[in-house]
DNA sequence: ATCTATTGATAAGG
DNA sequence: TCCTTATCAATAGAT
């Protein structure tokens, strides 16, 4: 369609070439545009020219991103698909987790005798209880702690500090630390997806062949 | 180009739509891999009809997941990667969230007196004074509703059965089921027992192919 | 960038 | 889906 008709081989003029690219360029949006509206169609098309520029179109209102999902997903390349699950079963998860969390943080407060107002008599006793047998066994503890203590004065002397003891009640405090930092939630926040929006025309390129898959 | 000029709008008639289709989706693809000869371009090129059937064409050598991620790089936006990222901070929260929960539920159990034998005397005087400090909390709360509750007994009387407070307690419950049946900690077995390498999700969704539904 | 002769694409019909 | 063909659209080469 033009003057002459050419033969479908690289345009060896520089200048040519990147004149015809320009034309054709433009003429190839145009149409993609005009598919994509007529027949109702989704098509992402991306353009590297030679000299490494961009360009692309991508039917409205979808971004690029969402075509490239979906041809992922179309090809068998499930990097996506596995995502959209992973990031399912772990929002669950999570959420469970957090709820877990508060739960755990409310039961610590009822034993510490905080916001209980809000609790019936017969569950306060129940609490009581409950707080007197943990009282009870502690005391018990402490009278063994000071009777080994009297027992073994002697043999604890001879030893360098008793440091095994030492160790082990130090592992065990790093998992109780009650009221010290903060629950670390400060990451989740990176789950909510944003995404730039690109402007479904024109943009900015190298180069690849592939078949097209006709019936 | 045809026998009238036709407004670029969706057509109607379905099957005026799918041979439009099928003639321009033929054309684009032909000038695609003509600009990409001609010009010494790349592109990348994928449509999905409104069936949903997926045509593509790719500059030969290359691959479309090779077009796609020199897409990504020149826009920034880098699928894998920040997928990749995301992974990572979501186990590290969860991580978090998990060590959190046994820290709480080891704190729980310390205030029932159990696995106190790896304290120290000073630590447990310290539970004691805590515990004491929860019980004359409590023992004040119970004090107070049996004065409320003899007070206002005229009042209580009148009134049907004082439900708000029932549905209140209730809903506090919800979160307080610490002697119950059943603690309802269903995920928090995940937590407890495999803290260090809990194993992610080994079993990921199976793959979902793009369904075909041209006839 | 603009012009225009010419080729190419395609709408409608079969 | 494929063929035909009248017609419109794209564009090669010149400017």
């Amino acid at each position: 369609m033009g003057r002459v008709k050419i033969e479908i081989k690289r345009i060896e003029n520089n200048t040519t070439r990147q004149v015809t690219f320009s034309k054709r360029r433009t003429g190839i949006l145009k149409k993609t545009h005009e598919l994509s509206v007529l027949c109702d169609a989704q098509i992402g098309l991306i353009i590297f020219s030679s000299n490494g520029k961009m360009y692309q179109y991508c039917t409205e209102p979808f971004r690029m991103e969402q075509i490239i999902e979906k041809y992922q997903r179309a090809t068998g390349t499930h990097i996506m698909q596995q995502d959209h699950h992973f990031r399912e079963d772990i929002w669950k998860e999570m959420g469970m987790l957090r709820q877990e969390n508060v739960r755990l943080e409310l039961g610590i407060e009822r034993y510490l005798g905080k916001d209980i107002s809000c609790l019936q008599y017969e569950d306060l006793t129940k609490l009581e209880e409950e707080l007197e047998n943990s009282m009870a066994k502690i005391r018990d503890r402490q009278e063994r702690i000071l009777e080994d203590e009297h027992t073994n004065l002697s043999n604890w002397a001879a030893i360098e500090g008793n440091k095994p003891m030492q160790q082990h009640q130090q592992q065990v405090m790093d998992y109780f630390p009650f009221f010290e930092d903060q629950p670390a939630d400060t990451l989740l926040q990176l789950a909510a997806p944003v995404l730039p929006h690109f402007h479904p025309y024109l943009h900015l390129a190298q180069p690849n062949f592939q078949d097209s898959d006709e019936p």
